[in-house]
DNA sequence: TTAGGGTTAG
């Protein structure tokens, strides 16, 4: 990340550089004409926008015999760190006959502002050992840079320092000290420094919301800035761009910018975008998107936060299309776009696009970023190809823990249980130690491939071999194992044997399973803990209806029903995206939005009469609705993974594999039906779901039925 | 004092 802050740093030095450049060169003629004077001196170096110019300067000085005495030195160390030059200013640095804490200042400084934050702290302590004394100047650099390196040590170590040369009550260590622990995760002693200052300025109280927003304590944060206002202190545009995050809700967001425009506070562009921002947090990507298209100069961050604010909203399309108008105006994306819009891709699971996408990255400055290529194998494991996912992880440079636990999952969800055991004897072989993340993915890899034996192997050696202590996920994991096989005894035992407290996850696993074994007694103890664990989770009540109505339990199914409504927990509607064409296509159940709506429904009835002789017969326990037989066959003929099916089947070449998404659990009727649609139209078909992935191929599916 | 996000599972 360091690196990359430099990156745009030095990037934003050229810009001026270029500016500067003509005023240097009037600078650099009225050089030549006349001998430099010591009065003169110190601003000739000040005005030098290039190193170029400092360097005829600092010649000058030289050639005209003016005696380079402490303060000539330290205006050039200055300068040429400010210009970007470290190593120039360093050199002349260590070259100075004489020093006081004022030069060194100036050295510290110059570390820091060009991203050496761990050089500056090492200077620091020499000056100590050297014996000169920090004063008010020195702490706010070597605070900061403790910051950005999030080292609480050294910050503590400092800020006794503070105490110890009698800083403490000075307000601009005071607030750099809160910044620092701010940044370290210490917002409670951040608070106790702002506490215990004898006075405050605005820099103060913005510091301490922005400490409380980069710590997610928006409450807090919301709190002091009004606290702030009732003080009568004028907000600034800091405090605003502190205060923006904290905003949760409409409201709130109306009441910042009604402050912003009654103190007539200058509404630049990263108020702006700050503004966007917030009012996209807020959920009104409608205001956001007026916000975008009211900022006459975008920069890269106008952009970028637009197409982030629609990833959040989930509207993939959207985003995708405002990067592609990005790229028309010749912006160039950067780290933090690309993973925007791969987050875009991953939401729309749609193959072609993440081919363009690898493209753009591959072409970029990032293609290399450990995260960015990490992300981009999820994303081909999302669409649906672990081929190419495979493919980037063998070609990665470096490659980190996250990334051998992406790739894992990634057989894992695919159903590829083996190749996810042996990846992982492959990792264990190197240098990088599995995580309980890693532990999670292995785990439910050998539950979704019914792999028993390995998924115990691999929980018993999680303490024993990696001292990496169970949590709740996986001992959910294991229930899922137990369960999915069967074993529901053995998963009972195992819950009832859990050190700690089993949560929503570890019961949803045991519900799930009942749901395939139809198993009441369990599935209504593992409901009663969920209904008071997850009670806003439509799908857990929807889990136990669906169990009473396939046993034939009518009455009972209908009260879960009520009670949903009781409760004001409302169903997920299901939905299908398919891309056809370079288009994303939705549909719902029942779905007659597509124009080629009649087409799809002659299609579907011809498709369903040639699977019911192969032997298809429609599961109607997956109907909710207490309705005749024949009616329920309708209603499920019209599932929104069969609609997206058929339209896939008219609209691609023969011999295509058909890809879909479903935003749920794919349904049983429906899993069945495809099964059957593969065999008879010789296709393949891809299924991403909530869960995992199916592949159906001449009348199997991947998932060997578990799921 | 300050800007967009932070990759993996469930």
């Amino acid at each position: 990340m360091h690196r990359l802050t430099t990156r745009r740093r030095s990037l934003h030095y050229h810009t001026h550089l270029l500016s500067d450049s003509a005023k240097d060169q009037n600078h650099l003629i009225s050089l030549r004409l006349r001998p430099i004077k010591p009065e003169t001196c110190v601003s000739l170096i000040k005005q030098c926008g290039t190193i170029k110019t400092l360097k005829s300067v600092h010649a000058s000085m030289i050639r005209s015999h003016l005696h380079l005495n402490l303060f000539f030195f330290t205006n050039l160390v200055s300068q040429y760190a400010s210009l970007g030059s470290v190593s120039h200013a360093y050199t002349l640095f260590s070259a100075s006959q004489s020093s006081d804490a004022f030069l060194w200042n100036v050295m510290i400084r110059g570390l820091a502002e060009n991203g050496r934050h761990d050089h500056s702290i090492l200077l620091y302590r020499q000056m100590q050992e050297m014996g000169i004394k920090p004063d008010n100047f020195t702490f706010p650099f070597v605070l900061k840079a403790c910051g950005h390196l999030r080292d609480i040590e050294y910050g503590e170590k400092i800020h006794r320092d503070v105490v110890e040369f009698g800083y403490e009550s000075n307000i601009f260590v005071g607030n750099c000290l809160i910044t620092m622990y701010g940044r370290c995760g210490r917002f409670d002693i951040s608070r106790q420094v702002f506490d215990g200052m004898p006075e405050w300025n605005v820099v103060s109280w913005s510091s301490m919301i922005g400490t409380y927003a980069q710590n997610s304590c928006y409450e807090e944060g919301l709190l002091l800035f009004f606290q702030m206002l009732d003080e009568r202190i004028r907000p600034n545009r800091v405090t605003i761009l502190n205060v923006i995050p904290c905003v949760c809700r409409e409201s709130e967001a109306d009441e910042i910018f009604r402050i912003v425009v009654n103190n007539e506070l200058n509404f630049d562009q990263s108020v702006q975008n700050a503004a966007m921002r917030m009012y996209s947090k807020c959920g009104r990507i409608d205001i956001a998107r007026r916000f975008f298209d009211g900022i006459l100069d975008k920069d890269l961050v106008s952009w970028s936060s637009m197409i982030e604010a629609y990833v959040q909203a989930d509207l993939p399309i959207e985003a995708l299309e405002l990067f592609k108008q990005m790229n028309l105006k010749e912006f160039q994306p950067d780290f933090v776009t690309l993973l925007s819009v791969v987050r875009a891709c991953l939401n729309l699971a749609s193959l072609r696009q993440a081919r363009i996408i690898h493209g753009f990255v591959t072409r970029s400055f990032f293609k290399h970023e450990i995260a960015l290529e990490t992300a981009i194998i999820d994303l081909y494991v999302k669409c649906g190809s672990l081929e190419y996912a495979r493919e980037i992880f063998d070609r990665m440079q470096e490659r980190n823990l996250v990334s051998w636990s992406t790739m894992i999952s990634g057989y894992g969800v695919h159903g590829h249980g083996i190749e996810a055991l042996d990846l992982f004897d492959d990792m264990k072989k190197g240098s990088t130690k599995p995580d309980h993340i890693t532990f999670v993915s292995i785990l439910s890899a050998c539950s979704h491939a019914g792999l028993i034996a390995e998924g115990w192997r691999c929980f018993n050696s999680m303490i024993r071999d990696f001292e990496v202590r169970p949590r709740s996920e996986h001992y959910a994991c294991m229930v899922d194992l137990l369960g999915r096989a069967g074993q529901m005894k053995e998963a009972r035992e195992f819950i009832e044997s859990m050190p700690i407290k089993p949560d929503a996850g570890v019961w949803g696993a045991l519900l799930g399973a009942c749901r395939i074994h139809l198993n009441v007694e369990l599935a209504e103890l593992a409901a009663k803990s969920l209904f008071e664990l997850d009670a806003e989770n439509p799908g857990r009540y929807v889990l136990l209806s669906n169990i009473y109505t396939s046993l034939g339990r009518r009455e009972e199914a209908d009260q879960i029903r009520a009670l949903m409504k009781r409760k004001g927990v409302k169903k997920i509607a299901g939905h299908t995206i398919i891309e056809v064409k370079n288009k994303v296509y939705k549909f719902v159940v029942g779905d007659r939005w597509n124009p080629q709506t009649d087409a799809i429904y002659a299609e579907l009835e011809r498709l369903m009469e040639r699977i019911r002789e192969e032997g298809y017969m429609p599961d109607t326990n997956f109907v909710l609705h207490d309705v005749e037989e024949e009616t329920k066959e309708k209603m499920l003929y019209v599932h929104s993974e069969k609609l997206a099916i058929v339209f896939g089947l008219l609209n691609s070449v023969p011999e295509s594999v058909i890809r879909i998404k479903k935003n749920l659990r794919v349904c049983g009727d429906c899993h069945t039906a495809t099964k059957f649609i593969s065999k008879v139209t010789g296709r393949e078909i891809i299924v991403r779901d909530a869960h995992r992935f199916h592949h159906f191929k001449g009348g199997a599916c991947s998932c060997g039925d578990y799921w």
